[in-house]
DNA sequence: CCCTCCATTTTGTGATCACATCTGGAGCCA
DNA sequence: TGGCTCCAGATGTGATCACAAAATGGAGGG
């Protein structure tokens, strides 16, 4: 048998959400974007009954909004919410990071400074939604060596409730070089810095954010 | 109209939803119990349509484990797992309960101290369910004035997960009198001393969890 | 006594339909 | 122009059905 996972198998409803979830984590819908079952049901050659298990739990995880008649919009987050949002964020990642550090070996670290060069592409390309997605593989590379699956599964809700506002907050930055505290990031790793690691985490997490709601 | 609010009101996977889950964080359902659509639609007089969309929202939120092959049980934590999600609970409680701290007026504390008597009550009647129920609400009663939503909802989320486990724990520790943090939190909160406070929700957290994974 | 195999039953998945409700805008009046 | 009513189309909800895959349970053989 030996597990053929064709990329696109397993059930439709699975696909639908997983195709859903990642366009938007990554940012590729705008905030308060209409989403209808029959739609999304004629985007993908099926009919209702699995688009609205995938929208059910794309809610369940605040990926998306219900509006009470049942309309489904991507978030269009207030300022306090994306506030709190990125406290979490602050609380759960360096956590993440402190219990992955003992296990991030040299290779690690270097292919984090390869996504880190990744990252600068995407700037030079004014693509925010690759923005995002090397973003979020940098954080990631790491936090997978955490060894803390449900802590990661948080923190990646956080970033999905966030997507659709990264990707409006991006266009008002015009960011043009690397964030700093990615260098930070990789030298405190190398160096074994816990303290350091946890203040440069907490760093990166808030400093995009923070701006937003100033 | 004047919002009617009949308890038992709107969409039927919604009332579904609310009172599966509720059972699962009370503690009501042994871990591991299989669950199948057409015997819940059964036991609610609805079909199954209804039914998959709560069971597919309350897997979403860890509530209930699918299995490959589509399967529903209650979730059976590894004590991996289980020393995770503790750890999750005392990053995002202690952030809540000092966030609660300069809103929590005297008549809250009142209020939860009323709680701790009536958990007390639960233990003496060995409700399992009640004290699990009523211990929950000491902590949400604080939570609540901390006026952070997002955080409360991951914390509840954790709190959903651990709902199974917490009822086979229950058994295994034969308790007999109040946890004495929950007298040190309340004493933390007369004081308004925010360290004070901070450990005591850790180690309330903590306690009752670490016995089992030892 | 335990294991294997096969028929039966159970179970999840997805499509389709009927229905109640909501949305959005045209049309109208002040 | 501004605000209101009203209706046609769009939308979410839930029931039912057909189908394939998986679990179940017992007969048969080692």
């Amino acid at each position: 048998m030996l597990n053929p996972l064709p990329e696109g198998a397993g059930a439709a409803h699975d696909r639908l959400y997983r195709n859903l979830r990642s366009r938007i984590m990554h940012g590729e819908l705008p905030p308060g974007e209409a989403l209808t079952l029959r739609g999304i049901g004629r985007d993908y050659g099926v009919s209702m009954t699995p688009v609205r298990e995938a929208m059910r739990r794309l809610v369940a995880e605040g990926a998306l909004s219900l509006s009470a008649s049942g309309r489904i919009t991507t978030p269009a987050l207030s300022n306090d919410r994306i506030e709190e949002l990125a406290a979490i964020r602050s609380l759960l990642e360096p956590e993440l990071a402190v219990r992955a550090l003992p296990r991030a070996h040299p290779a690690l670290v270097d292919r984090m400074e390869a996504i880190n060069t990744a990252i600068a592409e995407q700037i030079v390309k004014h693509d925010a939604s690759g923005y995002i997605r090397t973003n979020l593989e940098f954080h990631r590379t790491l936090y997978l060596r955490a060894q803390a699956p449900a802590m990661l599964a948080m923190a990646e809700t956080v970033w999905l409730q966030l997507g659709p506002t990264m990707r409006a907050l991006y266009g008002r930055l015009n960011r043009t070089e690397l964030p700093k505290n990615h260098r930070l990031i990789v030298s405190a790793l190398r160096a074994g810095d816990e303290p350091g690691l946890r203040l440069a985490v907490r760093a990166d997490v808030t400093q995009g954010l923070r701006l937003l709601a100033g």
